[in-house]
DNA sequence: AAGAACACCAACCGCGGGACG
DNA sequence: GCGTCCCGCGGTTGGTGTTCT
């Protein structure tokens, strides 16, 4: 026996919302507020499922919600949590926590057809650089630059969302106030943790180096995706350590990382083409 | 100017899991 | 404890607009 379907398929309206049933169901949804989508159908007349009207309604209809034109401060956000999370299930939802002006559909798309392409087209310009480098050291016996496998330790991630100020804060998209990230984005506590010790999903890969302070950096940077790069570069070159302190002190630099990737990407988003950046980093050497 | 190729995104589909009787 | 219902999620599809040839 199959599973039985959530609405009868007869009769049901399939394809793109008029705008005549986008107002039945906002104003449906608005006197009688969201959820028990299954008698919204029968209640308003629409001749659509039940799963068509949440979705509708929460991708589209629903207040607040900010459509198009993605910042580089939620490019930002979206590029770290995805390799954060990686292929964790619920991931869209989890970033959708933190941008809740987005909603997880709207990520999903907006990753698959801008992020993931511009980031296979740096990993490509990587290689192509670290092919060019290959032959400069050689040549010159310079030090290898390596990116790092864009990292996670699950641990690191804990202590950073634990002790990072501002991950535990975030300005409310209503009051502009802080507003503390559990209340508000409850997925978020999925990798945030508690009070008796930090959760995270075991479906979660586990890979070392992740700093979610370049993530913080970005807010710290009133946003600007340009500065937040250039600072992460300022400090690399200046060897502090891109973990804080909960003050916000800078503790002592062990060992800058390689560069990853990803921030390989961003670097040639600020600064112009990888080649250019290789060059940099072997000038300063 | 017209057709092809590509990009984008709204919407659909199937599944997993929580709630409830 | 078990079965069913319902909701919410991620993956995928298909329609439409835009760019290229």
């Amino acid at each position: 026996m199959g599973r039985i379907p959530c609405c009868d398929k007869v009769g049901i309206k399939k394809g793109p919302w008029t705008p005549q049933e986008d107002i039945i169901l906002a104003t449906y949804i608005q006197e009688h507020g969201p959820g028990n989508w299954r008698s919204v159908p029968t209640n308003t007349g629409l001749m659509r499922c039940s799963k068509s009207c949440r979705l509708r309604w929460t991708n589209y209809l629903r207040p607040g919600i900010k459509r198009g034109n993605f910042t580089p401060h939620e490019d930002g956000i979206i590029i770290h949590l995805q390799s954060l999370l990686g292929n964790s299930k619920h991931r869209w939802a989890t970033i959708a926590s933190y941008l809740p002006q987005r909603t997880d559909n709207d990520i999903k798309n907006y990753w698959n057809t801008h992020l993931k392409r511009k980031l296979e087209a740096a990993a490509s310009n990587m290689e192509a650089a670290l092919r060019k480098q290959d032959e400069i050291s050689v040549r010159w016996k310079v030090p290898q630059l390596r990116p790092s496998t864009y990292a996670y330790s699950t641990d690191n991630i804990a202590r950073l969302l634990q002790h990072h100020g501002w991950m535990m804060r975030r300005p409310s998209p209503s009051t502009g106030h802080d507003q503390k990230l559990e209340e508000s984005a409850p997925a978020a506590n999925n990798i945030a943790g508690n009070k008796d010790g930090v959760v995270i999903s075991s479906a979660m890969p586990t890979h070392e180096g992740l700093d979610l302070s370049l993530l913080l950096s970005i807010e710290d940077l009133g946003g600007d995706h340009n500065n937040w790069v250039k600072a992460t570069v300022a400090e690399r070159s200046t060897t502090s350590s891109l973990l804080r302190d909960d003050d916000g002190a800078h503790a002592p630099n062990q060992s800058a990382p390689p560069l990853s990737m990803l921030e390989t990407w961003l670097l040639d988003d600020a600064f112009g083409h990888v080649d250019d950046d290789v060059n940099m980093v072997l000038r300063g050497c």
